[in-house]
DNA sequence: GCCATTTGTCAACGGTGTTGACATCGTCCA
DNA sequence: TGGACGATGTCAACACCGTTGACAAATGGC
Protein backbone atom coordinates (compact mmCIF):
# COMPACT_ATOMS: atom_id res chain seq x y z
CA UNK A 1 0.00 0.00 0.00
CA UNK A 2 1.09 3.20 -1.03
CA UNK A 3 2.01 5.75 2.23
CA UNK A 4 2.28 8.67 -0.20
CA UNK A 5 -0.01 9.52 -2.77
CA UNK A 6 -0.77 12.28 -5.56
CA UNK A 7 -3.13 13.58 -3.26
CA UNK A 8 -1.79 13.80 -0.17
CA UNK A 9 1.52 15.14 -1.37
CA UNK A 10 -0.19 18.00 -3.44
CA UNK A 11 -2.50 18.42 -0.43
CA UNK A 12 0.80 19.13 2.20
CA UNK A 13 2.21 20.61 -0.55
CA UNK A 14 -0.51 23.11 -0.40
CA UNK A 15 -0.07 23.34 3.54
CA UNK A 16 4.12 23.86 3.06
CA UNK A 17 4.08 26.56 0.73
CA UNK A 18 1.09 28.33 3.29
CA UNK A 19 3.08 28.42 5.48
CA UNK A 20 6.51 29.04 3.95
CA UNK A 21 5.59 30.85 0.96
CA UNK A 22 6.18 30.67 -2.50
CA UNK A 23 9.88 31.37 -2.66
CA UNK A 24 11.03 29.39 -0.03
CA UNK A 25 8.81 26.06 -0.94
CA UNK A 26 11.49 23.54 -1.52
CA UNK A 27 11.30 19.38 -1.96
CA UNK A 28 13.22 18.81 0.79
CA UNK A 29 10.66 20.92 3.49
CA UNK A 30 7.92 19.03 2.09
CA UNK A 31 9.88 15.96 2.63
CA UNK A 32 9.82 16.66 6.50
CA UNK A 33 6.11 17.76 6.34
CA UNK A 34 5.29 14.50 5.04
CA UNK A 35 7.86 12.75 7.41
CA UNK A 36 8.98 11.13 4.08
CA UNK A 37 12.37 11.65 2.12
CA UNK A 38 12.21 14.36 -0.13
CA UNK A 39 12.87 12.20 -2.88
CA UNK A 40 10.15 10.10 -2.77
CA UNK A 41 8.16 12.57 -4.09
CA UNK A 42 9.64 11.64 -7.39
CA UNK A 43 8.21 8.66 -7.41
CA UNK A 44 4.76 10.45 -7.93
CA UNK A 45 5.90 13.52 -9.91
CA UNK A 46 8.40 13.65 -12.38
CA UNK A 47 9.76 17.06 -11.75
CA UNK A 48 8.84 19.87 -9.21
CA UNK A 49 7.14 21.69 -11.75
CA UNK A 50 4.65 19.21 -12.36
CA UNK A 51 3.70 19.26 -8.87
CA UNK A 52 3.43 22.65 -9.06
CA UNK A 53 1.06 21.98 -11.97
CA UNK A 54 -0.76 19.75 -9.99
CA UNK A 55 -1.17 22.30 -6.61
CA UNK A 56 -2.38 24.72 -9.36
CA UNK A 57 -5.21 22.65 -10.72
CA UNK A 58 -6.02 22.17 -7.14
CA UNK A 59 -6.58 25.34 -6.58
CA UNK A 60 -9.24 25.75 -9.51
CA UNK A 61 -11.72 23.00 -8.15
CA UNK A 62 -15.11 23.77 -8.38
CA UNK A 63 -14.28 27.13 -10.31
CA UNK A 64 -16.92 26.12 -13.31
CA UNK A 65 -19.53 25.55 -10.78
CA UNK A 66 -22.93 27.51 -10.04
CA UNK A 67 -22.06 30.08 -12.79
CA UNK A 68 -24.67 33.04 -13.73
CA UNK A 69 -26.34 31.80 -16.47
CA UNK A 70 -27.91 35.20 -17.14
CA UNK A 71 -25.46 36.86 -19.60
CA UNK A 72 -22.21 35.22 -21.57
CA UNK A 73 -20.57 38.56 -19.94
CA UNK A 74 -21.49 37.34 -16.56
CA UNK A 75 -21.06 34.23 -17.04
CA UNK A 76 -17.65 34.77 -17.95
CA UNK A 77 -16.73 37.67 -15.51
CA UNK A 78 -17.31 35.21 -12.38
CA UNK A 79 -15.31 32.65 -13.84
CA UNK A 80 -12.47 34.90 -14.41
CA UNK A 81 -12.66 36.70 -11.27
CA UNK A 82 -12.89 33.18 -9.61
CA UNK A 83 -9.88 32.13 -11.34
CA UNK A 84 -7.99 35.06 -10.30
CA UNK A 85 -8.60 34.65 -7.31
CA UNK A 86 -7.52 31.04 -6.79
CA UNK A 87 -4.20 31.85 -8.45
CA UNK A 88 -4.01 34.46 -5.90
CA UNK A 89 -4.69 31.86 -3.24
CA UNK A 90 -2.60 29.62 -4.22
CA UNK A 91 0.71 30.81 -6.07
CA UNK A 92 1.99 27.77 -7.26
CA UNK A 93 -0.32 28.95 -9.70
CA UNK A 94 2.22 31.39 -11.10
CA UNK A 95 4.22 29.02 -12.62
CA UNK A 96 2.22 27.63 -14.58
CA UNK A 97 1.94 30.89 -16.53
CA UNK A 98 5.01 29.73 -17.51
CA UNK A 99 4.28 28.59 -21.22
CA UNK A 100 2.32 25.73 -20.74
CA UNK A 101 -1.55 25.00 -22.09
CA UNK A 102 -4.44 23.78 -20.13
CA UNK A 103 -3.69 20.00 -19.41
CA UNK A 104 -5.42 19.58 -16.28
CA UNK A 105 -8.93 18.59 -15.45
CA UNK A 106 -10.02 22.18 -13.93
CA UNK A 107 -8.31 24.06 -16.11
CA UNK A 108 -10.18 22.17 -19.52
CA UNK A 109 -13.06 22.61 -18.04
CA UNK A 110 -12.06 26.37 -17.81
CA UNK A 111 -11.50 26.73 -21.41
CA UNK A 112 -14.76 24.17 -22.59
CA UNK A 113 -16.93 26.82 -20.69
CA UNK A 114 -15.70 29.77 -21.76
CA UNK A 115 -15.62 28.58 -25.34
CA UNK A 116 -19.40 27.62 -24.46
CA UNK A 117 -20.43 30.41 -23.78
CA UNK A 118 -18.50 32.78 -26.53
CA UNK A 119 -19.83 30.32 -29.41
CA UNK A 120 -23.22 30.52 -28.14
CA UNK A 121 -22.95 34.19 -27.84
CA UNK A 122 -22.93 34.18 -31.39
CA UNK A 123 -19.00 34.37 -31.89
CA UNK A 124 -17.81 32.70 -34.63
CA UNK A 125 -14.54 30.03 -33.94
CA UNK A 126 -11.83 32.11 -34.71
CA UNK A 127 -13.15 35.67 -33.11
CA UNK A 128 -14.44 33.20 -29.86
CA UNK A 129 -10.56 31.97 -29.54
CA UNK A 130 -9.02 35.06 -29.82
CA UNK A 131 -11.31 36.14 -27.16
CA UNK A 132 -10.90 33.21 -24.90
CA UNK A 133 -7.10 34.38 -25.45
CA UNK A 134 -7.92 38.01 -24.63
CA UNK A 135 -9.48 37.15 -21.25
CA UNK A 136 -7.55 34.36 -19.91
CA UNK A 137 -4.29 36.15 -20.81
CA UNK A 138 -5.97 39.36 -18.63
CA UNK A 139 -6.70 37.62 -16.08
CA UNK A 140 -3.77 35.28 -15.43
CA UNK A 141 -1.43 37.47 -15.59
CA UNK A 142 -3.25 40.01 -13.31
CA UNK A 143 -2.88 37.26 -11.24
CA UNK A 144 0.83 36.84 -11.79
CA UNK A 145 1.33 40.61 -11.28
CA UNK A 146 -0.42 40.77 -8.28
CA UNK A 147 0.32 37.61 -6.38
CA UNK A 148 3.29 38.81 -4.57
CA UNK A 149 1.35 41.15 -2.56
CA UNK A 150 -1.50 39.38 -2.36
CA UNK A 151 0.16 37.10 0.33
CA UNK A 152 0.25 40.22 2.18
CA UNK A 153 -1.76 41.09 5.25
CA UNK A 154 -4.05 43.86 3.82
CA UNK A 155 -2.67 46.50 6.15
CA UNK A 156 0.33 45.85 5.14
CA UNK A 157 -0.71 45.93 1.06
CA UNK A 158 -1.96 49.11 2.09
CA UNK A 159 0.62 50.69 3.48
CA UNK A 160 2.82 49.36 0.46
CA UNK A 161 0.60 51.59 -1.90
CA UNK A 162 0.62 54.20 0.06
CA UNK A 163 4.70 53.99 0.04
CA UNK A 164 4.31 53.75 -3.88
CA UNK A 165 1.74 57.03 -4.26
CA UNK A 166 4.57 58.60 -2.68
CA UNK A 167 7.10 57.61 -4.68
CA UNK A 168 5.71 59.01 -7.84
CA UNK A 169 4.69 62.21 -5.48
CA UNK A 170 8.02 62.93 -5.20
CA UNK A 171 9.12 62.52 -8.68
CA UNK A 172 10.19 65.70 -10.46
CA UNK A 173 7.16 67.83 -11.58
CA UNK A 174 8.87 68.96 -14.46
CA UNK A 175 9.82 65.54 -15.83
CA UNK A 176 6.94 63.88 -14.53
CA UNK A 177 4.01 66.46 -14.28
CA UNK A 178 0.93 64.00 -14.64
CA UNK A 179 2.23 61.30 -12.41
CA UNK A 180 2.78 63.59 -10.26
CA UNK A 181 -0.21 65.45 -10.25
CA UNK A 182 -1.97 61.84 -10.24
CA UNK A 183 0.09 60.44 -7.63
CA UNK A 184 -2.88 60.51 -5.53
CA UNK A 185 -4.78 58.75 -7.43
CA UNK A 186 -2.58 56.08 -8.68
CA UNK A 187 -3.36 52.17 -7.48
CA UNK A 188 -6.99 53.17 -6.52
CA UNK A 189 -8.84 50.77 -4.76
CA UNK A 190 -8.11 47.45 -4.23
CA UNK A 191 -6.01 45.54 -6.75
CA UNK A 192 -9.27 43.06 -7.59
CA UNK A 193 -11.31 46.60 -8.19
CA UNK A 194 -8.74 46.90 -10.36
CA UNK A 195 -8.69 43.84 -12.65
CA UNK A 196 -12.40 44.36 -12.27
CA UNK A 197 -12.39 47.15 -14.06
CA UNK A 198 -9.83 46.29 -16.45
CA UNK A 199 -12.43 42.63 -16.99
CA UNK A 200 -15.42 44.98 -17.81
CA UNK A 201 -13.79 47.14 -20.27
CA UNK A 202 -12.14 44.25 -22.41
CA UNK A 203 -15.57 42.76 -21.88
CA UNK A 204 -17.53 45.26 -23.34
CA UNK A 205 -15.07 45.61 -26.32
CA UNK A 206 -15.99 42.15 -27.10
CA UNK A 207 -19.30 42.87 -26.69
CA UNK A 208 -18.62 45.64 -28.97
CA UNK A 209 -17.18 43.71 -31.51
CA UNK A 210 -20.02 40.70 -31.16
CA UNK A 211 -22.95 43.39 -31.84
CA UNK A 212 -21.14 44.61 -35.20
CA UNK A 213 -20.94 40.65 -36.74
CA UNK A 214 -24.46 39.76 -35.53
CA UNK A 215 -27.14 40.77 -37.64
CA UNK B 1 39.52 53.03 -11.93
CA UNK B 2 36.42 50.31 -11.87
CA UNK B 3 36.86 47.64 -13.96
CA UNK B 4 33.63 46.64 -13.87
CA UNK B 5 30.66 49.27 -14.10
CA UNK B 6 27.11 48.58 -13.52
CA UNK B 7 26.43 49.23 -17.29
CA UNK B 8 29.42 47.01 -18.21
CA UNK B 9 27.78 44.38 -16.11
CA UNK B 10 24.13 44.86 -17.28
CA UNK B 11 25.13 44.47 -21.18
CA UNK B 12 27.41 41.42 -19.79
CA UNK B 13 24.03 39.96 -18.11
CA UNK B 14 21.73 40.58 -21.01
CA UNK B 15 24.52 38.57 -23.67
CA UNK B 16 24.69 35.51 -21.10
CA UNK B 17 20.60 35.66 -20.70
CA UNK B 18 20.35 35.64 -24.48
CA UNK B 19 22.68 32.89 -24.84
CA UNK B 20 21.79 30.57 -21.88
CA UNK B 21 18.22 31.42 -21.08
CA UNK B 22 16.42 33.33 -18.32
CA UNK B 23 16.40 29.84 -15.91
CA UNK B 24 20.07 28.99 -16.68
CA UNK B 25 20.97 32.66 -15.74
CA UNK B 26 23.16 32.68 -12.84
CA UNK B 27 25.83 35.07 -11.12
CA UNK B 28 28.71 32.45 -11.95
CA UNK B 29 28.30 32.67 -15.35
CA UNK B 30 27.80 36.42 -15.26
CA UNK B 31 31.15 36.46 -13.27
CA UNK B 32 33.18 33.65 -15.86
CA UNK B 33 31.67 36.07 -18.77
CA UNK B 34 32.97 39.03 -17.31
CA UNK B 35 36.17 37.19 -16.56
CA UNK B 36 35.70 38.37 -12.61
CA UNK B 37 35.08 36.65 -9.77
CA UNK B 38 31.19 36.41 -9.78
CA UNK B 39 30.80 38.31 -6.25
CA UNK B 40 32.23 41.38 -7.42
CA UNK B 41 28.97 41.85 -8.81
CA UNK B 42 27.60 42.38 -5.82
CA UNK B 43 29.80 45.42 -5.04
CA UNK B 44 27.58 47.35 -7.61
CA UNK B 45 24.31 45.43 -7.78
CA UNK B 46 22.63 44.73 -3.84
CA UNK B 47 21.37 41.25 -5.27
CA UNK B 48 20.48 39.26 -8.43
CA UNK B 49 16.75 40.73 -7.93
CA UNK B 50 17.84 44.26 -8.68
CA UNK B 51 20.41 43.58 -11.13
CA UNK B 52 17.50 41.82 -13.43
CA UNK B 53 15.36 44.87 -12.24
CA UNK B 54 18.12 47.22 -14.52
CA UNK B 55 18.38 44.70 -17.53
CA UNK B 56 14.84 45.29 -17.31
CA UNK B 57 14.90 49.16 -17.51
CA UNK B 58 17.64 48.91 -20.29
CA UNK B 59 15.60 47.21 -22.48
CA UNK B 60 12.79 49.86 -22.31
CA UNK B 61 15.36 52.14 -23.69
CA UNK B 62 14.04 54.50 -26.07
CA UNK B 63 10.49 52.69 -25.72
CA UNK B 64 8.59 55.99 -25.62
CA UNK B 65 10.35 57.99 -28.76
CA UNK B 66 8.39 58.80 -31.36
CA UNK B 67 5.02 57.78 -30.26
CA UNK B 68 2.14 58.39 -32.95
CA UNK B 69 0.56 61.68 -31.90
CA UNK B 70 -2.67 60.89 -34.15
CA UNK B 71 -4.57 59.65 -31.15
CA UNK B 72 -4.51 58.46 -27.36
CA UNK B 73 -5.47 54.90 -28.49
CA UNK B 74 -2.76 54.92 -31.23
CA UNK B 75 -0.32 56.58 -28.84
CA UNK B 76 -1.19 53.85 -26.13
CA UNK B 77 -1.64 50.99 -28.27
CA UNK B 78 2.00 51.11 -30.16
CA UNK B 79 3.78 51.99 -26.85
CA UNK B 80 2.10 48.63 -25.05
CA UNK B 81 3.34 46.92 -28.54
CA UNK B 82 6.70 48.05 -27.60
CA UNK B 83 6.56 47.22 -23.89
CA UNK B 84 5.20 44.06 -24.65
CA UNK B 85 8.08 43.15 -27.51
CA UNK B 86 11.03 44.95 -24.85
CA UNK B 87 9.39 41.91 -22.04
CA UNK B 88 9.76 39.20 -24.30
CA UNK B 89 13.18 40.32 -25.91
CA UNK B 90 14.58 40.33 -22.96
CA UNK B 91 12.80 38.02 -20.17
CA UNK B 92 14.86 39.24 -17.27
CA UNK B 93 11.63 41.79 -17.24
CA UNK B 94 9.40 39.31 -16.55
CA UNK B 95 11.02 39.15 -12.98
CA UNK B 96 9.88 42.81 -13.10
CA UNK B 97 6.20 41.64 -12.83
CA UNK B 98 7.15 40.52 -9.16
CA UNK B 99 4.99 43.27 -7.35
CA UNK B 100 7.22 46.27 -7.75
CA UNK B 101 6.21 49.77 -9.16
CA UNK B 102 7.80 51.34 -11.84
CA UNK B 103 11.21 52.82 -10.27
CA UNK B 104 13.82 53.15 -12.85
CA UNK B 105 13.39 55.72 -15.50
CA UNK B 106 12.49 54.19 -18.77
CA UNK B 107 9.49 52.55 -16.65
CA UNK B 108 8.90 55.83 -15.05
CA UNK B 109 8.59 57.82 -18.45
CA UNK B 110 5.93 54.87 -19.45
CA UNK B 111 3.72 55.59 -16.53
CA UNK B 112 4.31 59.41 -17.47
CA UNK B 113 3.46 59.03 -21.15
CA UNK B 114 0.19 56.78 -20.90
CA UNK B 115 -1.25 59.06 -17.95
CA UNK B 116 -0.76 62.31 -20.01
CA UNK B 117 -2.43 60.85 -23.20
CA UNK B 118 -5.36 59.74 -21.12
CA UNK B 119 -5.71 63.10 -19.14
CA UNK B 120 -5.54 64.78 -22.70
CA UNK B 121 -8.15 62.54 -24.05
CA UNK B 122 -10.50 64.04 -21.28
CA UNK B 123 -10.37 61.16 -18.72
CA UNK B 124 -10.51 62.35 -15.61
CA UNK B 125 -8.06 61.45 -12.58
CA UNK B 126 -9.51 58.28 -11.11
CA UNK B 127 -10.57 56.67 -14.17
CA UNK B 128 -6.84 57.72 -16.16
CA UNK B 129 -5.73 55.78 -13.22
CA UNK B 130 -8.01 52.62 -13.32
CA UNK B 131 -6.92 52.68 -17.67
CA UNK B 132 -3.56 52.72 -17.36
CA UNK B 133 -3.62 49.82 -14.43
CA UNK B 134 -5.49 48.55 -16.75
CA UNK B 135 -3.33 48.25 -20.30
CA UNK B 136 -0.28 47.67 -18.55
CA UNK B 137 -1.79 44.49 -16.87
CA UNK B 138 -2.90 43.24 -20.11
CA UNK B 139 0.79 44.23 -21.47
CA UNK B 140 2.94 42.78 -19.00
CA UNK B 141 0.70 40.02 -17.76
CA UNK B 142 0.45 38.75 -21.85
CA UNK B 143 4.08 39.10 -22.22
CA UNK B 144 4.74 37.28 -18.89
CA UNK B 145 2.95 34.45 -20.35
CA UNK B 146 4.46 34.72 -23.52
CA UNK B 147 7.88 35.13 -22.32
CA UNK B 148 8.74 31.46 -22.50
CA UNK B 149 7.53 30.26 -25.41
CA UNK B 150 9.01 33.62 -27.59
CA UNK B 151 12.61 32.49 -26.70
CA UNK B 152 11.71 29.56 -28.94
CA UNK B 153 12.88 29.85 -32.84
CA UNK B 154 9.52 30.45 -34.32
CA UNK B 155 9.59 27.29 -36.29
CA UNK B 156 9.61 25.06 -33.12
CA UNK B 157 6.92 27.05 -31.57
CA UNK B 158 4.83 26.81 -34.55
CA UNK B 159 5.43 23.14 -33.30
CA UNK B 160 4.54 23.77 -30.09
CA UNK B 161 1.02 25.17 -31.01
CA UNK B 162 0.21 22.54 -33.17
CA UNK B 163 0.55 19.77 -30.65
CA UNK B 164 -1.27 21.83 -28.11
CA UNK B 165 -4.27 22.04 -30.65
CA UNK B 166 -4.07 18.38 -31.08
CA UNK B 167 -4.27 17.54 -27.26
CA UNK B 168 -7.50 19.39 -26.94
CA UNK B 169 -8.44 17.52 -30.94
CA UNK B 170 -8.07 14.63 -28.65
CA UNK B 171 -9.68 15.12 -25.22
CA UNK B 172 -13.13 13.12 -25.00
CA UNK B 173 -16.07 15.01 -27.04
CA UNK B 174 -19.03 14.06 -24.99
CA UNK B 175 -17.10 16.08 -21.90
CA UNK B 176 -15.25 18.92 -24.12
CA UNK B 177 -17.20 19.09 -26.90
CA UNK B 178 -16.46 22.72 -27.79
CA UNK B 179 -12.57 22.18 -27.17
CA UNK B 180 -12.87 19.32 -29.40
CA UNK B 181 -14.81 21.07 -32.15
CA UNK B 182 -12.55 24.76 -32.19
CA UNK B 183 -9.10 22.88 -31.28
CA UNK B 184 -8.24 23.81 -34.73
CA UNK B 185 -9.38 27.59 -34.72
CA UNK B 186 -6.93 27.34 -30.76
CA UNK B 187 -3.96 29.53 -30.35
CA UNK B 188 -4.64 31.20 -33.92
CA UNK B 189 -2.30 33.85 -35.47
CA UNK B 190 0.61 34.64 -33.23
CA UNK B 191 1.41 35.26 -29.98
CA UNK B 192 1.65 38.78 -31.07
CA UNK B 193 -1.67 39.09 -33.02
CA UNK B 194 -3.53 37.84 -30.12
CA UNK B 195 -2.39 40.50 -27.66
CA UNK B 196 -3.16 42.96 -29.97
CA UNK B 197 -6.90 41.51 -30.39
CA UNK B 198 -7.17 41.93 -26.45
CA UNK B 199 -5.35 45.63 -26.13
CA UNK B 200 -7.56 47.20 -29.02
CA UNK B 201 -10.69 45.13 -27.62
CA UNK B 202 -9.81 46.77 -24.10
CA UNK B 203 -9.13 50.08 -25.89
CA UNK B 204 -12.14 50.01 -27.49
CA UNK B 205 -13.96 49.47 -24.28
CA UNK B 206 -12.31 52.47 -22.88
CA UNK B 207 -12.94 54.78 -25.75
CA UNK B 208 -16.72 53.47 -24.74
CA UNK B 209 -16.75 54.44 -21.49
CA UNK B 210 -14.73 58.06 -22.29
CA UNK B 211 -17.29 58.78 -24.78
CA UNK B 212 -20.00 58.24 -22.27
CA UNK B 213 -18.36 60.66 -19.83
CA UNK B 214 -17.78 63.67 -22.21
CA UNK B 215 -20.46 65.78 -23.48
C1' DG C 1 53.36 59.77 1.07
C1' DC C 2 49.68 58.48 3.89
C1' DC C 3 45.03 57.17 4.71
C1' DA C 4 40.40 55.83 3.69
C1' DT C 5 37.23 54.22 0.60
C1' DT C 6 36.13 51.52 -3.16
C1' DT C 7 36.71 47.42 -5.77
C1' DG C 8 38.07 42.60 -6.78
C1' DT C 9 39.30 37.82 -4.95
C1' DC C 10 38.78 33.80 -2.35
C1' DA C 11 36.74 30.32 0.67
C1' DA C 12 32.79 29.00 2.62
C1' DC C 13 27.83 28.57 4.29
C1' DG C 14 23.49 26.87 3.74
C1' DG C 15 20.53 25.95 0.74
C1' DT C 16 18.43 23.92 -4.02
C1' DG C 17 16.48 20.12 -7.70
C1' DT C 18 17.53 15.81 -9.20
C1' DT C 19 19.68 11.05 -9.94
C1' DG C 20 21.16 6.29 -9.16
C1' DA C 21 21.93 2.39 -6.26
C1' DC C 22 19.88 -0.17 -2.79
C1' DA C 23 16.26 -2.02 0.28
C1' DT C 24 11.49 -2.98 1.25
C1' DC C 25 6.84 -4.14 0.49
C1' DG C 26 2.50 -5.65 -1.79
C1' DT C 27 0.47 -8.20 -5.49
C1' DC C 28 -0.15 -11.52 -8.84
C1' DC C 29 0.83 -16.00 -10.85
C1' DA C 30 2.67 -20.64 -11.19
C1' DT D 1 2.68 -21.47 -0.91
C1' DG D 2 6.60 -19.60 -2.87
C1' DG D 3 8.75 -16.75 -5.90
C1' DA D 4 9.19 -13.14 -9.14
C1' DC D 5 8.28 -8.49 -10.19
C1' DG D 6 7.07 -3.92 -10.12
C1' DA D 7 6.01 -0.05 -7.30
C1' DT D 8 7.49 2.60 -3.49
C1' DG D 9 10.59 4.58 0.08
C1' DT D 10 15.50 5.59 1.74
C1' DC D 11 20.04 7.12 1.44
C1' DA D 12 24.22 9.29 -0.29
C1' DA D 13 25.77 12.13 -3.58
C1' DC D 14 26.14 15.42 -7.60
C1' DA D 15 26.15 19.76 -9.48
C1' DC D 16 24.52 23.66 -8.94
C1' DC D 17 22.65 28.16 -6.64
C1' DG D 18 22.63 33.20 -4.06
C1' DT D 19 24.99 35.41 -0.70
C1' DT D 20 28.38 36.76 3.08
C1' DG D 21 32.71 37.80 5.48
C1' DA D 22 37.58 38.26 5.68
C1' DC D 23 41.31 39.72 3.17
C1' DA D 24 44.18 42.03 -0.63
C1' DA D 25 44.83 45.35 -4.20
C1' DA D 26 43.95 49.55 -6.31
C1' DT D 27 42.30 54.36 -6.32
C1' DG D 28 41.64 59.10 -5.15
C1' DG D 29 41.90 63.09 -1.74
C1' DC D 30 44.69 65.66 1.58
Amino acid sequence: MARLTPDIIVSAAIEVIGKVGFDHFSVRKLGDALDADPTAIYRHFRSKDELLRAMGDRGLAGVVDDLPTSSWRDCIRELCIRIRAANLAHPALASLVRGAPPRHDNELLITETILARLRGAGFDAETAALAYHAVIELTIGSAAIDSTLASAPSAARARIYAEWRSDYAALDAEVFPHSVEMSGSLYPGTADDRFVFALDRLLAGLATELASVLP
